[in-house]
DNA sequence: TAAACAATGCAATGCAATTGCAGGCGGCTT
DNA sequence: AAGCCGCCTGCAATTGCATTGCATTGTTTA
């Protein structure tokens, strides 16, 4: 399994050492989007900072993207494969307000907005608040 | 014209104090959704926390609605005519890259986007990054 | 092995949001 | 009219998250 991991860093040149790997895994495990204090709380024997740059390194390599359903706090979730974090791969998240959790919805693309003239759009992101299939 | 920007307050319950005029004023007289920043830099003789709880006063009793565009600072913009701020009235907004203005776009309503069972929306969010018409 | 570079850890800072508390002003009651 | 009360305002202070600088450690490569 952590051979996977591993692959998965090199894959997109990232270097596997063991904070990234134990970072990746937690992130994969969980079904819902990670926020930098969630990793720190499954880590807290580990740096904030660390972690932090951690997710960083990530999201500028494409191995997660970020989402910022409006908490205040960002997210992270691992990236499709072949997902090239371009508007048309861009999908619909999910933020739950009970539980608090953000999820992925992949299956539902954004819809093409039209935009008035003139306007050109670089990046979508759609969050959806209510309550998750767990909560309800 | 004050007086219609009274009357609006009294419509929603909102004592019309010579700041909620003047912090309305603005807000109206702007194309663009404004921040507490924004409004800060208006009234600069103000205090920001005075600013700040009038934007949140606002904001509840349904004046304005409150748009997060990612950029870290909320903004804020007049809700339109018999808005109930609820899903259905939900907008799309934009965000140009270039002049870094968030933008109402009230002429193209969310569309429905299917959920998972037993998910339910309650509201939604749709935030269109790019470059607006006066900067392209 | 030594130089070069990357990753880590600690400290400190910046920015936005938010709350507590005190003074002030107006409206309402008696 | 006097006084009480509640809302509005302003100042101080705090929180929380994001971010950067710098020194140290670890890893790669010539």
């Amino acid at each position: 399994m952590l051979k996977n991991l591993d692959k998965l860093l090199q894959d997109k040149n990232i270097r596997p050492t063991a904070m990234r790997l134990l970072a990746l895994e937690y992130i994969s495990s969980q079904q819902t989007a990670v926020s930098l204090s969630d990793l720190e709380a499954a880590f807290h024997r580990a740096d904030r900072i660390t972690l932090y740059r951690t997710l960083k390194t990530f999201e500028e390599k494409g191995l997660v993207h970020s989402i910022m359903d409006g908490t205040g706090s960002v997210k992270y979730a691992l990236c499709e494969e072949g997902c090239e974090c371009a508007p048309e791969d861009m999908h619909v998240h999910f933020f739950c307000n009970k539980c608090q959790e953000t999820i992925c919805l992949p299956k539902s693309r954004i819809p093409k907005i039209p935009l008035p003239d003139n306007f050109k759009q670089e990046e979508v992101s759609l969050v959806i608040k209510g309550t998750c299939g767990s909560c309800s």
